[in-house]
Parts: structure tokens; sequence; C-alpha cells
DNA sequence: CGACCTATGTCAGCATGTTGTCATTTGACA
DNA sequence: TGTCAAATGACAACATGCTGACATAGGTCG
């Protein structure tokens, strides 16, 4: 699905959590959200910048840690995902009750619970 | 889980296969077993034959793909794997109806599905 | 029997992720 | 203000996975 718009999972996942926060995140922040390590986030952000998708801006409240936002061309990138994605969503889904779906996730978070214990 | 035992999760994937199989499996048929490149299973195999824990037996089928069994030192991580691995199954488990593991697990297997198609 | 497609072994390059290490910056606290 | 722990950047080594490419073995079909 991102192989069309020449993404990657990887960059899919730092996309979206980039574009749903408001003020552009730190590198560590993106890997906090993603329950990832800095070392890979940096990886891939620091490419995206050379791709364009993605750009440093100075953090005001860190000298040496940088905010990651989205440039122009990374949010339309963010959009024609969401143009393949959510369709695809709902293809998948809309035939199956909402009640399954909804205890399926609730089992699923359930069990993330416990094994984060 | 598998770190005490000297395992990493891929090996505990590539044994679980083996184990559960009778005569042994080809390096190919593991990977179609596990959803995987045959190249990355070979990789692993191959350190696994190094480290002992697997060993590569003449196939009667084939003259050049061989069958991958376990050795007595493969058997013997198999079972301190589950040794641990079912108690923490059941642990992780036992307070949720299985009504709801059911469910839960026939939905994820109905959406598997459809992404096949 | 020969041609041809498929399966397999093997090597290479790449993407994604982890952990460890060390220097530097931040921020809290005595 | 000085100290010190936590957070961050940067680099390295490694594990796991993918795809592509090429040669060889297996099996089917004319």
């Amino acid at each position: 699905m991102t192989e069309a718009l020449g993404l990657t999972s990887a960059r899919w996942k730092v996309i979206g959590v980039i574009a749903l926060s408001n003020s552009g995140l730190t590198v560590p922040g993106i890997a906090r959200v993603l329950g990832q390590s800095r070392q890979a986030v940096q990886r891939i952000t620091d490419v995206m910048v050379t791709d364009g998708l993605l750009s440093y801006q100075t953090n005001p409240k860190h000298k040496r840690s940088v905010l990651v936002v989205l440039t122009e061309e990374g949010k339309t990138a963010y959009q024609a995902l969401r143009d393949v994605q959510d369709p695809w969503a709902i293809r998948n889904t809309e035939d199956i009750p909402i009640e399954d779906l909804d205890a399926g996730l609730r089992l699923v978070h359930r069990l993330i619970q416990k094994f984060d214990k």
C-alpha cells in the first residue's frame, strides 16, 4: 500500500505520528509514541529530511533536540496515504459487526496491558 | 523470555515449526509455514546448525534440499522454552473468558483471510 | 527423450529494528 | 550556585527480514 506512494511502512509510521501532533515532536518523542528506540527513529527521520518529507525546526525548549515537522511534500504524502488506507480499512471491516471489532480491540488492549506488566 | 535460554525469537519460531513436524522439514518448507522468505530461514538455520541446535539430514526425496531436524540440544531447548512459555500464556489469559479469547481469535483469522485476498 | 517451468541453494544489497557506549545538554535539588 | 541524574545526539555492532539475480535440480508434458 505504501509502495505505490514511494513510502515504506517505517516512514508511514513516522509521518502518521507527526501528522497527529500539533507543533512537531522531537526524535525521542516520536520513538516514545511508537515504542521504538530513538536511534531507529533518528535514522529514518534523517533519510526523510534528505528526501524532503520532513524538516528539522529549531526547538525553543531545547538547544540540541530539534523538532521534526512535515514539509508540504510530507503533508501531501500523508494525505495520499489516508486516501488509500481509509477506504482499505473500511473495505476490510464493513461486513463485520461493530460489536465484534470493538470486543476484539478491547481484548487486544487488555492483553497488551498484561504483557507490559 | 527467549533471552534467558540463549535463544532469540527468530530461532524460537524455527524450533517450534520443526518440533511440530514429524520427520523434518526443508528450509523452504519452514519458510512457507512461517510465511517468510526461504533466504531468511536459511540464514537462521545455518547459524543454528553451527550452534548445535539443528542438524541437516539427507533428504531421500531431494538431492540438494536437505531436511532440518532438531538435535538433542535443540529438543532440550524446545522443552525449556515450553516450560517457560506455557505458564506465561496461562498466567496472562486465565482470567479472560474462553469465549472472549475464542471470539478474538476468530476475528483475527477473519481479518487475515481478508488481507490475503 | 528433450524442452520448459518450478523449486532450491547461494550470494548480494538493502530496510528496519535492537543494544551498547560515550559525550553533551537539561533540569532538579542540596 | 554547584552537583548530579536523566535525556539527547552520535556512532557502532548486530539480528532479522525483504527482494533480486543466477545457477542447478526436479518434474511435467509434448
